[in-house]
DNA sequence: CTGAAAGCGCTTACAG
DNA sequence: CTGAAAGCGCTTACAG
């Protein structure tokens, strides 16, 4: 049993094609009196459902929002999904999902498959590192944009299109100046891969702010940009400051880990070392992952409204001369202080 | 700039569009000595890049699989996008995601849409209520049925196509058996509502395995299938039980909440009350989330593999016969005995 | 093996 | 306001 086409309603109702079609998918043209109700009147009869493939090719446009993710299990891209989604849907568009699972071939492949489809805009979500900003992508891109393609990437460094930006360097230094302000006075940093700017604005951001203060950190260690890359960090980390499991009256570090992943992997690696935080080590991350909320302890943290980005880069990819400006935008942090860098002990005069 | 089509590169080949299309857009047809180099070659030099929403049009197929999750940013509903995902491009399909926020309205719009976009499948995944299955819906979905339309749903009863389905009440038993095997004697039960077959299922795979053993739950609540409805099932619950901090000597209560999110619920609400897991009460969970790893305490639970429930999901999408014959296939549950359960007082004799 | 042509289901100037 | 017709970019019997 074929589909019911445009035409068959027409036929039924009595009209054209054409007109049909108007009264059925928008126009402004007012149709003459009772005509709309018989061509509206058939189409529920038959149960019409247009073909939005036949729309998308005879009007140039498909509705589609191509959305590549990193990781689609991974919360912090979760969260930007269900934000695109919504403001998709609020304008009418669909997404085309595509995870990665951080390998930049599927990237590659996804977003020419994209392309294949003509989606109208494509979002890159990822956590791109400066280097790996592979040719192939890159023309892929341009040829797109030149093709009235719209581009959008949230957090990452690319050379086309429109951004929107976290703002990691600012939220970070807001962080720094919390944590001080709560008596911290003695800080390490766990940081990621130096090619990850996310992970090297929020590193700077922090270092800076500390410095304007006249403090510098004790130690800094780099890890991946993961859960186990803060849980070797921290491992590392305690044997270079020789933390050890309740040594009253010593100085309790701070630890800032560039992001909660990290600082997640951070805890479990000290408690397995028998510390305890915030009595032993301090920490703080970066994200406000909707998963912290049952962590234990309580972790300090920068909120980033994930779905606000997820929403506002739907918005930039919607408006045409966004990323045809190159347009970024930025969306700011927020600092939650929580159990985690409570400072129980103070330092001794 | 337009985008090059077909005829483009079949006319720089010097050769019939037929042929061009022959040549790059699969068909079994070998065509003549330097043929396809020649159009290849065209290709790549005009960069080409076939327009799938025409090739749609003229093959009535699209390679688009629609999927509809209640909620992705729940790491339940994430881990199953990635299956389907992984699945999808391994053949060669492309998804279409909406996410519903468990707004019925949404989900009905958005399988019209993916109707309308001519997805060759539609996946439902969602933990729907046996009440809610709007008509609208089901006549959509039946229409698309006859349509040569392909449907799969997870986890849910819904009264047409394939279905996959998480083994909820064998491995809920399996679970119970560990738990007495475990030493426990002492069981209470939080529930969800009584109309989400998955809550259910689970609560009688426990309760009746407990039975055949002779044993009893001594409370069973219910909550909402989610974190707050733990919580507040597990205030109510320690009220029961009369649960009080270290009661030494006591007996230690093993309470099985029907999924990890309620479970973490509860855990939280025991902390708030002075209560510890597992000297004071201990508890089992189900589905085994990615978020649990550092969960403290680690939590007792049943592993389903729910990026393998994703990729099975797409296997009967594709597969023709499968959502025809009304085929269920489904997925075991493995039980995985953590911390939360460790019965650390034993019952006085 | 290759090509001319019809057809997929819509939209939209262009006439009337 | 309405309709006939061309066109969107492909695929695929059907001839040759």
């Amino acid at each position: 049993m074929a589909a019911v086409r445009l035409q068959d309603v027409a036929t039924r109702a009595g009209v054209s094609q054409a007109t049909a079609s108007r009264v059925l998918n928008g126009s402004a043209r007012v149709p003459g009196e009772g005509v709309a109700d018989r061509v509206r009147a058939a189409a529920a009869e038959l149960g019409y459902v247009a073909n939005a493939q036949a729309q998308a090719l005879a009007r140039a446009s498909t509705g589609l929002i191509g959305l590549v993710v990193h990781d689609i299990a991974d919360p912090y891209f979760s969260s930007i999904v269900q934000g695109v989604q919504a403001a998709a849907r609020s304008a009418g568009k669909l997404v085309l999902l595509s995870s990665t699972q951080r390998d930049f071939d599927i990237e590659r492949e996804s977003v020419s498959t994209f392309i294949s489809h003509r989606a109208d805009a494509i979002i890159l979500a990822g956590s791109r590192q400066s280097g790996d900003l592979d040719r192939d992508l890159e023309k892929d891109c341009a040829r797109y944009l030149d093709n009235n393609g719209k581009v959008v990437v949230v957090g990452q460094p690319l050379p086309f299109g429109a951004a929107v930006e976290p703002e990691n360097h600012a939220a970070s230094a807001q962080l720094a100046y919390a944590l001080l302000e709560q008596g911290h006075r003695d800080f390490a940093v766990i940081g990621g891969p130096g090619n990850i700017r996310t992970a090297v604005d929020r590193r700077n951001g922090f270092v800076e702010a500390l410095a304007t203060q006249g403090v510098t950190p004790l130690v800094e260690i780099a890890g991946d940009f993961s859960r186990d890359g803060g849980f070797s960090a921290a491992r590392r980390l305690a044997a270079a400051l020789e933390l050890r499991p309740g040594r009253a009256g010593d100085i309790t570090p701070c630890v800032f880990a560039v992001s909660d992943v990290m600082a997640i992997g951070a805890i479990a690696a000290w408690r397995a070392l028998g510390l305890t935080v915030p009595d032993d080590v301090c920490v703080a991350g970066f994200d406000d992952i909707p998963t912290l909320r049952d962590h234990v302890p309580s972790l300090s943290t920068v909120a980033l409204s994930l779905v606000d980005i997820g929403e506002r880069a739907v918005a930039l990819a919607l408006d045409d001369s966004a990323t045809a400006a190159h347009i970024h935008e930025f969306v700011p942090g927020r600092v939650i202080l929580r159990d985690s860098s409570i400072l129980r002990r103070v330092r001794p005069a």
